[in-house]
DNA sequence: AAAAATTAATTAAACGTTTGTTTAATTCAA
DNA sequence: TTGAATTAAACAAACGTTTAATTAATTTTT
């Protein structure tokens, strides 16, 4: 199931997830794409058989990169539980970050998906960030750090909520500053620590409610 | 600026934000509401002038209508800090409930808004928000129960934040349960408690961390 | 109150674009 | 010389909007 793409096809969805992004997937014309990427239009149906085929391959490489990633802070055992917890919220709100594009496209889209390759893709995505919050609580319980009326899903939920929220927010902060997201790094990356800390603040205060704080 | 509305336009802008919440607002065609509502596909032109200032009327309609209920809100002085932020976090959930197509209509429009008049309403009562957590905040920190370093704006991220996320992934949970929204109202309204107890735990932690509980 | 005149509501059809995709011809590389 | 890559052009379908004609409702005049 896993093709392999060659350099023009990477170049057309490279510049495909920049349209998608700004207009939506659906105002996104396969020409827009096409003089983005400086291919012909019919490339676009002759390397991915149409512009629904070509949502799909990006779905499909992005969430695969992800899953890699993911997947290797999972099996880091070097911090204890309040720092891996810590680690996820930093490692969550840096992925997005770094694919800032494809997460604003599949913020917007997910919302309509109907059940099909991409809503199995999301799915799947989901749920293993969610078993990677189960793995990290269920340790600091064991520990004893952690409180145990923790109710994992809505943990999970409240982690990507607030970080998927700030993000879709941000340019209307960024307006009250006169600035756009992006023109001043400063103030970015001041806002993005302002966020990191507050979840972990948060999220400590919840997890550790009610446990005596024996240092 | 405020212009009356008859039955027509009323019954034609209800219609909309159904077809536009289903399939959203690009893909709906006028056709498609059109025939939905009833009428003649011209009757959208003659009543709004364009598809887009539909969108706008339907916009204005709803966010000056969730203004009126906040509003109420904000006035009643009847409970103490920590039941004001507990009704404050009913009060989104059940607003969003009752508003759901015009909710999953926004959260996909917001994500590529540029300024314009949606832009400006959508700013306006994100602010009213903001605003409203405020006063609830700073009422419990004059009354000594709830810490100092509370960030608001990021307090209303959460809230806002954690209660989308969880209704767009609501069709995701239920698939797994061979459900899906609306269907089993039971499972509706127990998950939807699950969110409302989850949030009200989380910010009693957080709001009152470190405060010592002198009951 | 009836008739005439005026405005509003409603319709089917047409308009010009734009859409995603295909075709058939041509260029390029092996 | 064979097969892949690339192109301009054409395709039918769908789009939002406008037009011009007709019906319904309201107002004005007799």
């Amino acid at each position: 199931m896993e093709t392999e793409l060659n350099d023009k096809q990477l170049q057309i969805m490279d510049k495909a997830l920049e349209v998608f992004a700004e207009k939506g997937f659906d105002s996104a014309s396969v020409r827009d794409i096409a003089q983005r990427a400086e291919v012909n239009v019919a490339m676009i149906s002759y390397y991915f058989g149409s512009k629904e085929k070509l949502l799909e391959a990006i779905f499909r490489n992005h969430t695969g990169n992800m899953r890699k990633k993911i997947e290797s802070i999972i099996h880091s055992k070097t911090h204890d539980p309040l720092e891996k917890v810590d680690l996820l919220i930093d490692t969550y709100v840096t992925v997005i970050i770094e694919n800032h594009s494809f997460h604003q496209l599949m913020m917007r889209e997910q919302v309509l998906m109907k059940e099909g390759p991409l809503y199995t893709l999301i799915k799947d995505m989901k749920t293993q960030n969610r078993n990677l919050i189960e793995v990290a609580v269920k340790a600091g319980q064991k520990a004893g750090l952690f409180q145990k009326h923790i109710d994992v899903n809505m943990l999970a939920v409240t982690l990507i909520g607030t970080v998927n929220h700030f993000f879709s927010n941000y340019k209307f902060i960024c307006q009250e500053r006169h600035t756009k997201p992006g023109k001043d790094s400063d103030f970015d990356a001041e806002s993005t620590e302002k966020l990191r800390s507050h979840i972990k603040v948060m999220f400590k205060a919840f997890l550790t409610y009610g446990i005596s704080n024996k240092k």
